[in-house]
DNA sequence: CGTTGGAGTAACTAATTAGTTACTTTGTCC
DNA sequence: GGACAAAGTAACTAATTAGTTACTCCAACG
C-alpha cells in the first residue's frame, strides 16, 4: 500500500474524534487511537505534535455542527470539563454558526412560530440547551421518567411538549402527555396519532 | 490526636468529591485524594474499596440537591459520561426530590406563574435543562455571547429571559436584552434597575 | 542514479498510579 | 491486663502509558 500523509493524518484525527468523544481527555489512550486509526503510534507524535495537541485538532474540527448529535455532545461535555470558557477553539466559526441560528429564530419569529417578543440569541441558545439536555444527561431523564432519553416514546414526546411551549398561541388540545403513576413517577403516554403495535 | 474512623471516611469522601468534580473519573488520583483528606491511601481502601467504589460513594452523597451548584453539575456531566443512564446511583432518593420540584411546577402552574397547559413533568425537567445550561457548557454560552456565564451580567439577563419566557401572558414590555455588534456578535444590554458603577 | 527529507516502524524508557503487603497502634470488651 | 479486631502507616509492586530513540523505507527532484 503506498504512502499517504494525508490519509493516515485523517485516519488519526477520525479515531480520536471516536476515542476523545468516548473517553474524554484523561480517559484516552494514544495506543488505542493508532491502533483504531492502524497506524503507529509515532506517527501521532509526527502528525500532530502531542495527546493535546490531537485533542485540540478534534475539537477544531468537530465542535461545530448544524444539529447535536450525541458525540458532538459528549465532546462539548468533555470541552467544557477540561478547559471551561477560557480558549475557545475554532471560535469564529461557531459564532458565525450561532449568528445563523439566531437569524433562523428571527425568521421564525416572524412567521409566529416562536414568540416575538423575546430576544432571539437567548431564544436560540434556550433552543440549544433544550435540544442537548436529554443526550448531555440521560440520567437525569430517567429520573424524570421511566423512557430513556434514546427511546421513541421520550423523543416524541419531548419535540412534542417544545412545540407547544414554543408555540403559545396555538396551544391545540396540548393535555398531559405523561402521567405519574402510584408511586408519582412521570410515565410517557403514547402519542395521539401515534400507532401502537399489539 | 484520637482515632475517628466516621471522621476519617467523610474526610476522604469530602476531598473525593472535590477530586471527582473537577477531574473526572479518570482523571482523578487516589493518592491526591489520600493527600487533599490528610489521610493514608491505604484508608481508602479500608473505608470504600476501590477507585471505582469511592466514585459511587461521591455520586450517591452528592447527587441529590435542590438548586444545580457547579460541582454538582460537573459530577453530573461526568456521571453522564462514564456511566449514561444505566444502573443510577441512588436512583429512589432523586426520584423523590423530582416528584416535589414536578409538585411545585403543579402549584406554579396552578398560580398562573407558568403555563398551565403544559405537561409539569416536562416543564420540570426544561427548568433543569435551562438552569443547568450555562453551568455545563459555559462555552456555549461565550459563543453566543459575550459575558461569560458565570457573569452578574448574563445571569441576571437570563433569568430575566427565563422569566419573560415562563410567564406568556404577562410579557409586559420586554424588548430585546441582547444586541447584535457590528460583526453579528450578541452582547448582553444591562438590565433595566441594575445600577451602573462609574 | 543518488541523495535528501518526510513517512513509517519497532522497541525502549521513565514516570506515574491503582492496588498490596507487612507491619504498628489504639480502643474496647471480658 | 490481655486479647482481638479495627484503624492507621510506610514502603513496595506490577501494570500502564505518554513520549523517544534509532532506525528503514520510499518518492521526488536534480
Amino acid at each position: 500500500m503506498p504512502r499517504d500523509p494525508d490519509r493516515t493524518r485523517a485516519k488519526i484525527l477520525a479515531a480520536a474524534v471516536t476515542e476523545f468523544a468516548a473517553n474524554g481527555y484523561a480517559g484516552s489512550r494514544i495506543d488505542r487511537i493508532a491502533a483504531r486509526a492502524g497506524a503507529n503510534k509515532r506517527m501521532i507524535y509526527h502528525h500532530f505534535g502531542g495527546k493535546q495537541d490531537v485533542f485540540e485538532a478534534v475539537l477544531a474540527d468537530r465542535l461545530t455542527t448544524e444539529s447535536a448529535t450525541e458525540d458532538l455532545v459528549r465532546l462539548w461535555m468533555h470541552e467544557a470539563l477540561e478547559r471551561g470558557d477560557g480558549d475557545i477553539v475554532g471560535l469564529a466559526e461557531r459564532r458565525r454558526l450561532a449568528v445563523a441560528q439566531v437569524e433562523s429564530v428571527r425568521t421564525a419569529q416572524g412567521e409566529g412560530a416562536l414568540p416575538n417578543d423575546l430576544d432571539p440569541s437567548f431564544l436560540a441558545m434556550a433552543r440549544l440547551a433544550l435540544d442537548v439536555f436529554p443526550l448531555a444527561f440521560p440520567q437525569l431523564v430517567r429520573v424524570y421518567g421511566d423512557n430513556g432519553a434514546t427511546s421513541n416514546e421520550f423523543r416524541e414526546a419531548w419535540t412534542g411538549f417544545l412545540q407547544d411551549w414554543y408555540k403559545p398561541r396555538e396551544r391545540s388540545r396540548a393535555k398531559p402527555r405523561l402521567k405519574l403513576d402510584r408511586d408519582g413517577v412521570a410515565r410517557a403516554a403514547t402519542r395521539p396519532g401515534q400507532p401502537r403495535r399489539p
